[in-house]
DNA sequence: ATGGCAATGTTTCATTGA
């Protein structure tokens, strides 16, 4: 099974560039954020066209998350957002596709630490931990994946004195991403050895992809039994080139059956 | 082979992203 997450900055504009990419890389699951599309406007029909049914929770410019299966996957349990946390923005959709719960997740950015934003993000990264913590208890094969906006550690930031303290980096947030990974979950990229300097967002300024300014703050996270079926976790690089690219590369994972 | 913000709506600028 191969399961995706791509942080697409519009789906609207970035419809033609994810249907080449689902005819090009056939991943059998892929979450989908920052939609920035209401639900009447959700291009269902192209999405079905490319062979995928769709779930998904949508709102205005801002946000939004979509989950893609291949058509004829069997699908259990969709859900939306966090239980027992109110929250207006669309950030979370979740389904079990196969006998495995898929959660996509599209964390507040935060904006500037010590702001207001920083402050809901924190509230928000704590209770998806009290999902996920009650969630792996009744599907212990579990994989969450999407934009977390945190870049986990120094290797996963171009310049890490740049960003040492800023949002997306503080410690704060990196401890509320640890965290999840006391769960006992897994940081799926991690599992291999990977190529140094490799990111998932490339600022659309300062020539930062030509350069290679980036941070890896896209992320697969596993359960264990997931962890071993894992057998290739990488970053699609080249879907940050060319014309009209969203600044987030696909995240991708392979589990043998 | 990559290119100097992009997308949206409140639209002719303000807001947000990361």
């Amino acid at each position: 099974m191969l399961l995706a997450a791509w942080n697409v900055n519009s789906l609207s504009i970035r419809l033609p560039r994810l249907l080449a990419w689902l005819e090009a890389h056939e991943p059998d699951v892929v979450c989908l954020q920052e939609t920035k599309l209401e639900d009447a406007r959700f291009p269902t029909r192209d999405i079905a066209s490319a062979g995928y049914v769709a779930h998904f929770a949508g709102q205005k410019t801002y946000n939004g998350v979509a989950l893609l299966a291949r058509e004829g996957s069997v699908i259990d349990d969709v859900a939306f957002g966090i239980p027992g946390f109110a929250d207006e923005q669309k950030r979370v959709v979740a389904a079990t596709v196969g006998g495995i719960r898929v959660i996509g997740v599209y964390v507040p950015n935060g904006q500037a630490v010590g702001s207001d934003k920083f402050a809901y993000k924190l509230r928000w990264y704590e209770a998806l931990r009290a999902m996920l913590r009650d969630d792996l208890v009744r599907y212990p094969s579990l994989a969450v994946g999407g934009d977390f906006n945190v870049a986990p550690e120094d290797c996963d930031v171009h310049d890490p004195a740049l960003w040492e303290g800023k949002v997306h980096c503080s410690a704060q947030e990196r401890a509320a991403f640890a965290a999840l990974l006391d769960l006992g979950l897994k940081d799926s990229f991690r599992l291999f050895t990977q190529p140094e300097n490799t990111f998932s967002w490339w600022d659309y300024r300062m020539l930062a992809f030509p350069k290679n300014h980036g941070l890896r703050i896209d992320h697969i996270l596993l359960s264990p039994p997931l962890v071993e079926r894992c057998i290739a976790s990488r970053i699609d690089r080249a879907s940050r080139k060319g014309e009209k690219p969203s600044d987030h590369a696909p995240v991708l994972v392979e589990l043998r059956d």
